[in-house]
DNA sequence: GGAAAACTTGCTCACATGAGCACACGCATC
DNA sequence: GATGCGTGTGCTCATGTGAGCAAGTTTTCC
């Protein structure tokens, strides 16, 4: 049975909230004194009767933001609201624009800003706005040449971003995955990429997202690996890919012979960055976003609610 | 592309509204005036930005209310908030507990009272408090002896109504429709029936609900019809039916011949009536509201949000 | 049965907020 | 370049609201 208490304060809600009336005028009503109105208003908030909600796609969740910097080892956090959102693709474009307007208010203004490239990175890049900082380095992190079409979307991501930055692009002129290890210690010694890889190593801030590890990944669609190969990866635990390199639950790398022939900044020096954005959105990424946070992979997590609370281990 | 101010103003609600911030702390914050944070704030509320919603089972939406007796003829409204439910079985539980709230406030108290009989009718009747009122005599208004199992749960429900009013019940002891007219007018010149269904037509409030017209009815359910009958009822217009009444979207008896041959109250004694509540909850269940509100057969509708909506011709 | 504890109630006071107003700025027109 | 209009801004003032407090009431426990 309900108490008389809480039907008079979700009576008292009603009037306060849906008919705009004052504490005085619904005790008039509800014959009650304007304090214990103001009580049982208080009791109904206090119980979580209210829910208040700010439905617009820019709409943010400061609540989870601050539960997220609390309780995970975060500096910093930005969790967009999930309200009134079916589809992950909506979800990963309204992260890719809080990730851009995070970038632009970003202080200090990274000199180098190292980034890797994406469906969600190429959002982001259109969603910053021309002259969003001035005199931007943008440095490709990882390989990036795809090997069928999508042929330099990873180059243009890193231009536009730059070029809006008022800025300049160094690109990473090599592909992500090779098929031979000695290939891809020949690729890296050479001095045009080693150059990159220097540059990308010492970048004052990074951004990046990261790929689910199913057939649907980036890097299967690139034509770097077969769906069977990531299933086989899945087998070993494998919960996604962070600059193109496969990491399981713990953020451990799930195939070190993979990761030898994967050219790209290494984790460790991702860990060691005093700042690292990861935009991570959307239901199929909630385990890469939870190993990433908490492998310490990342200082700053751009990411949707519903992402956000499992990174949390809470129910949505 | 979005505008400079509708992006502060849901800076400001989140600051205000998740934060707890003042309006002038938010002015600290975002460098504004906290008139102009007041402004903004006022202005996310106006857009439709902020949503406050009150989620409780007894829970009412009194601004649908409001425009449900503004726009229809009804001379009162209850509309139970339907947040965070799934089920037409957990709507018309929410509405009846509403009535039955509604009946025990209402004044004056009614001497006699007319109701019909169901599922609904049921609950409203769990749902009442011992005591609710003192001295009510409670009148059946439609023929209700079930033909098979249920049995008595019609009069159960009005001797419970009665009980808890501290008054009396007055059943009516005839089926809901007979099979030949000839049996139904001998009936209803029975003096037992004849006195009951007099003191019925003079009653000083109704309570009802309504059933859709489907094989679910309770009229098939309790062996009154068949499914194949009440197909052919859809079939010349039928929405539902009220008191054993099958009618259609003008509110007008489907079948004159079957219509002959239902007892109970006629529905020109419901729209003469001054307080007829209707209790009528439940997605399958919009078409016959709309048809009862729009026709005069209440004075009064206790449902729930959806079919408000419905009955006001919105989207949900 | 009575004392102590826990809670509730009505209140004062200080702060937060919305309404209303005057002024300044941008814009078009003459 | 002056004039009038509409919009936006900062302000005063009145009202609405929450924190804190003392007295009253109920509950609990000996």
């Amino acid at each position: 049975m309900i108490d008389t208490d809480e039907l008079l304060s979700i009576r008292a809600a009603e009037l306060y909230y849906e008919e705009n009336k004052t504490q005085d005028e619904i005790g008039a009503v509800l014959r009650l004194t304007r304090w214990k109105v103001g009580r049982l208003l208080a009791q109904a908030k206090a119980s979580g009767f209210i829910r208040i909600e700010i439905v617009h796609p820019r709409a943010r969740r400061l609540i989870v933001e601050r539960r997220l910097r609390e309780h995970t080892g975060l500096s910093d956090a930005v969790v967009v609201s999930a309200a009134g959102v079916s589809t992950d693709e909506e979800l990963q474009s309204r992260a890719a624009q809080a990730a851009a307007d995070y970038l632009t208010a970003l202080r200090p203004v990274p000199s180098t800003l190292g980034i890797s490239w994406g469906r969600t990175l190429h959002e982001v890049a259109q969603g910053l706005k021309p002259g969003w900082a001035r005199g931007v380095n943008v440095v490709q992190i990882n390989g990036g040449v795809s090997l069928n079409r999508r042929t330099g979307t990873a180059a243009a991501t890193a231009v536009t971003i730059a070029q809006k930055a008022l800025g300049s692009a160094t690109l990473l002129p090599s592909p992500a995955i090779l098929e031979l290890v000695e290939t891809k210690l020949a690729i890296e010694s050479d001095r045009a990429v080693a150059t990159v890889l220097d540059l990308g190593s010492a970048a004052s801030a990074y951004l990046f997202s990261a790929g689910q590890a199913d057939e649907n990944s980036a890097l299967v669609d690139s034509g770097y690996l077969t769906a069977d190969q990531v299933a086989e990866l899945v087998r070993k635990g494998a919960v996604g890919d962070i600059v193109g390199r496969y990491i399981n639950a713990d953020g451990h790398i799930v195939d070190l012979e993979l990761d030898e022939r994967t050219i790209g900044i290494r984790l460790e020096q991702l860990r060691r960055a005093p700042t690292a954005i990861a935009v991570i959105a959307g239901s199929t990424k909630h385990a890469v976003a939870r190993a990433i946070v908490f492998s310490g992979l990342c200082t700053v997590l751009v990411t949707d609610e519903d992402t956000a609370l499992a990174v949390l281990g809470e129910a949505p």
